[in-house]
DNA sequence: CATGAATGAGTTTTCATTCAT
DNA sequence: TATGAATGAAAACTCATTCAT
């Protein structure tokens, strides 16, 4: 009625415009989804979606920025800075788990999809909103001698492979992610990185 | 001039088609990539494509089932059954990063993109091709306890997580594969699975 | 304005595709005729006939039906049941008449063309609305001994088979399609098969 | 080996091409007819047509001549020229239904389908060849009073079309084409036309 | 002469985007 | 502001015709 509650209602169904579009581009990939087809998950005519967009484009990279932010966020809030790196990690592969059980879809579209084909210049700058903390994470846990001293990057890649890794066996039904899952793993991989 | 050479000149047009294809759906997927961008990497016209391969979904299945299989064959031939579990395991990371180095694309092609949607029957049940191995592996190593006694799948999912996650890294030019950085992943990663 | 001038555009819409694609298979056959021909006549463009109909061969499909249909309904409605055969017959004659006068182009499109290999299972039966009502008439004329014995098949075959070969005499500019002319070909049919 | 016998294998290539062209147009029309279609029916590659057609339009308009002359010489040859009326039209039916007999891809490719957008002037002008002599026997049967004073184009029309009448429905399965009902039809027919 | 692989123009169909309502 | 019908450019695919072998 009020200009707040119309700005309260654009905002929700940006909000639901980006859901929908985050699951449709989860399952199936930027290219295999229709605008139509987020339009109806969206429960809006396939012209709103270019009131709150310009283009398909612009919801997927709209979509990434948004999604890498939070995760980064996730990942960084409360950071035990102080803790010792055996414990920094325990807590960095928590938020990593707990982020992948409470946003599974925006994981899937994150990791499971290569995205460098269609995004912008903000998108592909965001990267290091991410990599970064791990990266300060690792050379400071390097020089308290606690991890192998290999170059960051190749033991973010391991790391991070091997949680996207056992991302996609849950997705595929191969494991089951739960508590006894998500420890074992954490345990195998400090041994991995640990000196 | 003879049967033979016509032959050979078809055999060899069909590879065309299909390292063009391996290129171009290695960098942006199925969905993403035209047909006639296919047949202009394979320097034929676009008709001609349909000479050699039913539709476009038929050439995804044809690249994914010769790619899994090869990379199969890569992984399993003349392994060294009777070494111990240590021996097979760097033998087995060994292939792996043969097989990364001489054939990048169909890693690419193979990981990095969700193919389930357009794969026909016979390529959805190629995967147990190489995981049966991979398990066959494991379990004897854990027989022999040389391995930590967790679900083979998660094992799996974590080394085979971590390897796609360093082709991704130096995809990105995060980091260079060298024998310094494989030999380095692979004593990581069997710290990580090692009892 | 309203949800149902929306209705109405919708639905004349339709009309102006199927008239247009009426048109076009009655002159040149439905493999003779392109989607864009259709779509031209029609006033629209090509991507709109698919808002209306999933593919080509469900516009022929739908223009088969309605017009078996109304031809059908057409040689039925206020059929003198109770009449001598002789007075059914010339009203058949006069109802078959009045039709290929009201909608030329409907009986070139379902009389001159063979439509089978395209239709759909609906299609094929809808046949039978057209038989049945002129088997049953033969029958009855027979059992009053109006009309020869032989098979009402066979009869059926030489009057429709007649009123057609007139229709593409008419269309060939051979013959003029009057009062005189038709009338004349009624009772040089009705000599035909009565008895 | 000779010119002669190269001679005959070419005109019997030609004619093997002929005939695999009239079974498919026969069945699925000019537009539903593809050239390798032919090409295989015919055992031969479909470069092949092109040594012995322009193209394929030049194949149908040789079939439509071939056929029209081939049909308007079965009627004629030895017409009883002297014998009255009612023995003529028997005979000119009984070399109908013999001409059905022995080519019925023939009458189906010329009779069941609309011919005139793709052939050539001389296509269209033969169609005189088979009704000038139709219409010669009528001019004289009506001059000895035996046929009804009409049009004889109209009286064409509805013997023609009641001859491909019956064709249809043979080749639909409705009736049997047998001696009985073409005598039958014959009798019919008769009746329809004669004073 | 015969072949059939190759072509590319033309066909059916899809879909991101626009715009009248 | 929201709609969804309409668009038309571009996609997948077909096929008459050509031409190197």
């Amino acid at each position: 009625m009020n200009i707040h509650s119309r700005v309260d209602g654009q905002a929700e169904k940006k909000e639901q415009i980006l859901e929908a579009a985050l699951e449709a581009f989860a399952d199936r990939g930027f290219h295999g989804t229709t605008v139509p087809a987020i339009a109806e998950r969206a429960g809006v005519a396939a012209g709103t979606l270019y009131r709150y967009f310009e283009s398909k484009e612009a919801i997927v990279n709209a979509l990434y920025q948004h999604w890498k932010r939070t995760f980064a966020g996730a990942l960084m809030v409360d950071f035990p800075a102080g803790a010792p790196p055996r414990e920094q990690f325990r807590s960095l592969w928590e938020r990593l788990c707990r982020f992948a059980e409470a946003h599974p879809l925006a994981l899937q579209f994150l990791e499971l999809h290569h995205h460098a084909p269609y995004l912008d210049e903000t998108s592909r700058r965001i990267d290091d909103t991410v990599l970064g903390p791990a990266r300060a994470f690792l050379a400071a846990a390097q020089r308290q001698m606690a991890v192998k001293p290999l170059p960051p990057d190749l033991l973010i890649a391991l790391v991070h492979g091997a949680f996207v890794g056992v991302l996609r066996a849950a997705r595929d039904g191969l494991i089951q992610l739960g508590k006894d899952t998500t420890d074992a793993a954490e345990s195998c991989l400090w041994e991995a990185i640990r000196r």
